[in-house]
RNA sequence: GUGGCUGUAGCUCAGUUGGUUAGAGCACCGGAUUGUGAUUCCGGGGGUCGCGGGUUCGAGUCCCGUUAGCCACCCCA
């Protein structure tokens, strides 16, 4: 009988564990600049959770089953539900404004292709508890950071930043309720998939005849790219009364937040782009999504401000804007231009024995370096000199030290540096200051 | 869930119109090499040719099914 990794699944040789490790350092680093605090929660929750928050259809791309005691459970999809629980239940007590981030398996049973696998880490990071633009510009300002942590730049990828509240400014001015903008929403998030007769179509079983010219003026706000042109847009509207001047409110929080990217240093990452809406619906401010620069390929991260999830899930009301981002778009990216951390490093000692007699100090030595955290190989069985340093060689051993029997008789530690080839003698005094000065300074 | 392409050693691949015991390079292990590493030479292990069925005297090769991978659609939290 035979087994195979689940569909879907990977499994992490050293190799490709190094890598990941490299990717999730990055992240943390990231996080922890921003002062994130790290979090974690179950992998397995109940069912219901996901319900609650995504709706029936969810249930099909889970991985589900019930538990021995006849309890629904699913393997998590995404964390914000959970953070959201957690959040909710101790709410009055948490300080203000919370910025917590988790690294984390996900499971989504999908068909896998390019960019989307079954299992997958994910990078989660969300401000709760302030809702001024100011958290949504601190938490953008983190997004682009951890992906610039990877030596990733403008040439490389771009946050395209769009707004929920203006395109609901549009949509009321069709005379749509909240269902019906819900709906065109959906039939903008698809635009670019869709030919323009097949949005037209969709359009139009919502806003009937009136679809022709709605269309166009959806052509016209998706093509704004810059501030400027987005407020006389939005000032322009033929809008009266109340709704005027929170057109006007909602510009000046896109105002707070531009230039708080601009002062970070992140604005000439940010492009305006209403075509980004984000599938469901409970998205109720500023959303955005990071884009490799050509376009290609999926999202690498992608998220939003949802002021009334944590309420919904938690019990207790609270803003809330955060991201996510995925390993394996991101991974792809990285191998693409060549960013990609790709080995684990070697030893920093490797030691040559001689034989039976020099191994009893050889492991003593051993032992004692590596209490001192130095990272310390040696042959498992008597083999040869010259295998021993071709061997060092090829695990990358910084350096060899050679155990034989004339060391040993004149009390001396000999260490070879591998890449230079050069080889010292040293008085076998202390072994861990002399690691420590070797690793260091080199040999000279 | 739907469709297209592809499955021969750990990896990259060869394998003739269907014909005896399925090969190469790389990698791995051992030796040449009993005190010095990237070269060289010799040897070795490793395959139910993805799996199952069919056609045939005979299938890695042809046909059907299935499974996995890749890609696209649906979906994308």
């Amino acid at each position: 009988m035979s087994f195979e990794t689940l569909p879907g699944f990977r499994a992490f040789y050293p190799e490709s564990s190094a890598r990941r490790a490299d990717i999730f350092e990055k992240w943390r680093a990231a996080a922890h600049s921003f002062n994130f605090l790290e979090y974690d929660a179950p992998v397995l929750e109940p069912l219901e959770l996901y319900i609650e928050k995504s709706g029936e259809e969810i249930v099909g791309q889970l991985f589900h089953f019930e538990d021995r005691g006849g309890r629904a459970v699913a393997l998590r999809p995404e964390m914000t539900p959970s953070l959201a629980r957690l959040v909710g239940a101790k709410a009055n007590s948490l300080k203000r404004p919370i910025k917590w981030f988790n690294i984390g398996e996900h499971y989504r049973y999908e068909r896998p292709q390019k960019g989307r696998l079954r299992a997958f880490y994910q990078f989660n990071a969300d401000i709760l508890g302030e809702s001024g633009a100011s958290a949504d510009a601190e938490l953008i300002a983190l997004l682009i950071q951890s992906l610039k942590a990877f030596g990733l730049g403008v040439e490389d990828f771009k946050l395209r930043l769009s707004d929920r509240d203006l395109w609901l400014f549009l949509l009321a001015a069709e005379g749509l309720d909240a269902a019906g903008s819900a709906q065109v929403l959906g039939i903008i998030d698809k635009l670019e998939r869709n030919s323009r007769e097949k949005t037209l179509e969709q359009l139009a079983t919502v806003l009937g005849e009136s679809a022709a010219v709605f269309m166009t003026k959806v052509e016209a706000v998706v093509a704004i790219r810059d501030f400027p042109a987005l407020v006389e847009y939005f000032t322009a509207l033929p809008i009266e009364g109340t709704q005027t001047e929170a057109i006007e409110a909602r510009l000046a929080e896109w105002r707070v937040l531009l230039t708080a990217l601009d002062n970070s240093g992140m604005g000439e990452f940010v492009e305006i782009d209403l075509g980004i809406v984000r599938g469901l619906a409970y998205y109720t401010g500023f959303v955005f999504e990071a884009f490799e620069a050509s376009g290609e390929g999926r999202a690498l991260a992608g998220g939003g401000r949802y002021d009334d999830l944590v309420g919904k899930l938690g019990g207790q009301a609270m803003p809330a804007v955060g991201f996510a981002m995925g390993d394996v778009t991101l991974g792809d990216l990285l191998e693409k231009k060549g960013l990609m951390e790709v080995a684990e490093a070697g030893p920093d000692f490797i030691f040559i024995i001689g034989g039976v007699a020099e191994r009893a100090q050889a492991l003593a030595d051993a032992a004692c370096l590596r209490a001192a955290g130095y990272r310390v190989e040696y042959p498992l069985k008597e083999v040869a000199f010259g295998k021993q340093f071709k061997d060092a060689n090829q695990r990358g051993a910084r350096f060899a030290v050679i155990y034989g029997s004339e060391e040993l008789a004149s009390g001396v530690f000999k260490v070879r540096d591998m890449a230079a080839g050069t080889e010292r003698d040293y008085p076998r005094t202390d072994l861990v200051a002399l690691a420590e000065s070797l690793l260091e300074e080199g040999q000279d």
